[in-house]
DNA sequence: ACGGAATCGGGTAATTAGGGAG
DNA sequence: TCTGTCCTAATTACCCGATTCC
């Protein structure tokens, strides 16, 4: 069987085209570094374009075990906010989505532990978001951190309900938000 | 029922949207796995909903064969645009992208083959969406379709700089394109 | 209706895959 | 982080006469 024609491959063709062994691309189906589709047997096909893209991938997005999203369109805050995370987690990755395209294409190629969710922001609806990661089996475990100008009771209880872990007002409390968000990290890690 | 959408498939064609060999199928079939019908020689035949219906099983997430987003944030024009489609390619999976965040998402849930994309949308710059598309491994391969309300010379040749396969201007010459998107996708097969 | 190429069915053997612990 | 191993299950290759398609 010529494999240079498919676009689908077995999990043996997958491995010969990144010179690993078939476990290890079962492995990376495992813990979702790889997406695959299954036939109704339960056996799993690779995208070639799936491979592709890991082939290209700097080894740093690789070896990173750890990153956050930053969802919000005020770059100052966005940048503010990238700051403290960096020294809270020296080893983490952290990508900001400026724009409600970025925040689609970076959940799915980031694949973030955290998103920090801005719930105000011109032309993109935090609510839905949330919404959306929560209700999508693919990201549903990732721990969402809301962030709003307007902390109201309202707001809160509506995005705890679509499944954020906690909301947190601008200006933010750093102090709360560094015990917190470790708390949930810890929390997730032990549950996974 | 609408009987254009009624179908019986070989068991090479049943093979195929499965992404199995034929010999997969002729076992479920003998199993009884499959439903089928059969033909005065004997030979099988399958129906496409006890396909699709395999296909859609909970645990079991098989990659539709062809499918198509839209991103557009004209309601109106996008639906008429489904419509259009879902004519040209009675099983292509349709999917529409109504805002930026929808997609970046479907960009990556979808997996689509072809993006129909328009460029003046509010929020959302179809110049920088399509410059993503093609500069990313994962994505690069797909068929965008560029369309615009503003049919210039300059924006036909920055989308296509882009790597936009071509681009049309609204209202669309549904002639046109029905030919040049077919004439895509047969190529698109060729070489993939 | 004829011919040739592609595909099918049946049956069985061989290969490959998934899960999990090491 | 990647890989070899064991067991069971899913998938595929192979052979050949028959059927379909054009």
């Amino acid at each position: 069987m010529d494999i240079s024609k498919k676009s689908l491959l077995t999990p043996a063709e997958a491995a010969k085209l990144l010179h690993v062994a078939p476990t290890t691309i079962r492995h990376w189906a495992q813990i979702g570094r790889l997406p695959f589709i299954s036939t109704p047997g339960g056996h799993r096909r690779f995208d070639r374009n799936d491979i592709l893209s890991l082939m290209s991938t700097p080894k740093i997005n690789v070896k990173n075990d750890f990153s956050i999203l930053i969802i919000e369109d005020d770059k100052e805050f966005a940048d503010m906010l990238t700051q403290f995370l960096e020294n809270l987690f020296p080893y983490a990755k952290i990508k900001i989505a400026y724009n409600p395209f970025d925040a689609g294409d970076l959940l799915h190629t980031v694949k973030p532990d955290v998103v920090m969710l801005d719930l105000m922001m011109v032309g993109m609806d935090g609510f839905s978001i949330c919404h959306r990661i929560k209700s999508t089996p693919a990201t549903a475990n990732i721990i969402v951190i809301a962030m709003t100008g307007a902390l109201t009771d309202d707001n809160v209880s509506r995005i705890v309900a679509l499944g954020a872990e906690t909301c947190f007002g601008k200006p933010l409390n750093f102090t709360l938000l560094e015990k917190t968000i470790k708390q949930l990290v810890e929390q997730k890690k032990a549950t996974s």
